[in-house]
DNA sequence: CTATTTGTTTATCC
DNA sequence: AGGATAAACAAATA
């Protein structure tokens, strides 16, 4: 389930336990999720640590723990952070889960496993967070960048494109309909053929989304508004918000994509 | 039993 | 070389 806003709320729930000190930590073996991972020395470095710092980025979620052990999450398609207690059995699909002195437990889920844990010892912030493309709320994810990346990719169709971390970090399969909704864009548009005029709006509906799904369910898991396309998407027989026109759904880019094909009318020069 | 799934990585083709 | 596309990964759900 996780994009951006979804990402932000798992962090949140990890957040609040800031300032408290690891009492133990267990891995539940999943070779696939630890890949790569020294888990005796993770268990060990974690030990005694506070948690001193909880940050999201796009889909990306990274812990930091004292001054330089670093814990690296991504929830893949079914991954979750839990709180719990210390006293609380061992769940299916647990992964991770880490103690603390107060009798909290944090907990990592995922059933399908597409997730991943990293694990870095570094002074600052480890290199492959430090690599993340600019957030789609920053200053740096510009107007230009986005038609210089569009122009990149001009062959692949722009539902595709947009799911494409090195631009754009946290969109996912439900926010890029969103956003190409909003844009009355064509998912299946080559990037290539959208002009500039096009380009500037679709950079900032993707804000726009990024800002509003965070709003709603970056906090607490938020019902979005039904004038939202999100609402309608999921299951047969939905009406497009705008047109009251049923909804498309096909495989585009790959994934399953739901559109409105008399609203979304854009498909470029 | 079959088809589907809100993600990424890898292989393959061009 | 680099871009585009499809398959693979694993398990739940309908």
């Amino acid at each position: 389930m996780p994009e951006l806003a979804e990402v932000e709320y798992y962090r949140k729930r990890w957040s609040p336990y800031q300032g408290e000190t690891v009492l133990g930590v267990r891995m539940h073996s999943s070779k696939r999720i630890f890949r790569g991972v020294d888990s005796h020395l993770l268990c060990q470095s974690l030990f005694d640590q506070k948690l001193t710092g909880a940050f999201a980025h796009g889909k990306q979620l990274l812990f930091q723990f004292g001054k330089d052990v670093w814990l690296g999450i991504h929830l893949g398609m079914t991954g979750k952070l839990e709180v719990g207690t210390t006293d609380s059995p061992v769940a299916k699909h647990q992964h991770l889960c880490i103690d603390l002195h107060s009798g909290i437990r944090l907990l990592f889920f995922d059933s399908r496993m597409f997730g991943r844990v990293r694990f870095d010892l570094c002074d600052g912030e480890p290199q492959w967070w430090s690599e993340l493309a600019p957030g789609l709320l920053s200053k740096d994810f510009t107007i230009e960048r986005v038609l210089t990346f569009l122009r990149r990719r001009k062959g692949a169709q722009i539902k595709a494109v947009l799911l494409m971390q090195e631009m754009f970090p946290g969109i996912g399969n439900w926010m890029a309909d969103e956003i190409l909704w909003c844009c009355q864009i064509d998912p299946r548009t080559k990037a290539g053929k959208i002009d500039s005029e096009k380009g500037m709006e679709l950079h900032r509906q993707i804000q726009l989304v990024a800002r509003d799904a965070i709003a709603v369910i970056g906090s607490n898991w938020g019902d979005p508004p039904n004038s939202w396309l999100f609402n309608h998407r999921w299951k047969d027989g939905g009406n497009c918000p705008q047109t009251k026109e049923p909804l498309k759904r096909e495989r585009i880019g790959g994934r399953t994509t739901c559109w409105s094909p008399n609203w979304q009318t854009y498909r470029g020069m």
